[in-house]
DNA sequence: TTGTGTTTTATTGCCTCC
DNA sequence: GGAGGCAATAAAACACAA
């Protein structure tokens, strides 16, 4: 095994592990990420290394593996993130679909009734007849305008903006930061 | 060969724990 | 107060395209 670090050739040299080295610390790793003195002593004493250097590399190497970790993570709320957000946007298609659907029949029974209206000489329905006549769909429309909240997050109607979406979680326009744009 | 980006080793300064 | 950990950073070593 070739030791590089404890001769220094020049000032502050610096030498890279041998794979022999590496190895064995990558293994010991494994197994301890934070190992006390007396096996880093030990460990150093085997690899021809200081203490010190030994100590150190454990240090860079957690800080490596938490990196890695985070990357990890977030790539994973990324993909989960992306995954919900084809799905709203399905659902907020569907939802105006309806809506649209709603509002189709909402007028061809607003002109039937003017028709049996005319028959009856008055084309304007009344008020009574009206209620009677179209209460499902006035309560269907109110529950699909109602704003809803969830989880903090108003999505607001199509009554009240073409917006669906006035959580700045869900803002995907691009006129806000990504959150994950670090 | 060289310029440039990445990785690895090492240092520094601060914080926490005993 | 000393030991050890962590974050930030420096600097050497390395990889690689042009």
């Amino acid at each position: 095994m070739t030791t590089t670090s404890t001769k220094r050739t020049t000032k502050n040299s610096k030498r890279r592990f041998n794979d022999d080295q590496v190895k064995s610390l990558e293994t010991t790793f494994e197994a301890e990420s934070r190992p006390e003195l007396r096996l880093k002593q030990n460990l150093a004493n085997k690899l021809g290394l200081q203490p010190r250097q030994v100590a150190i590399w454990f240090q860079n190497k957690r800080a490596r593996s938490k990196s890695k970790q985070i990357e990890h993570e977030y790539s994973m709320l990324k993909s989960n993130y992306d995954r919900l957000e084809l799905q709203f946007e399905a659902m907020r298609k569907e939802n105006q679909n309806l809506l649209i659907k709603v509002q189709r029949l909402r007028s061809m029974a607003d002109e039937n009734n003017c028709e049996k209206n005319k028959k009856q000489s008055l084309c304007m329905p009344s008020c009574s007849d009206k209620n009677k006549n179209f209460d499902y769909l006035e309560l269907e429309t109110d529950v699909l305008n109602e704003d809803k909240t969830v989880e903090g997050c108003t999505i607001a109607s199509p009554k009240n903006g073409s917006s669906f979406d006035s959580c700045t979680f869900l803002d995907n326009t691009g006129s806000s930061p990504q959150w994950w744009g670090f």
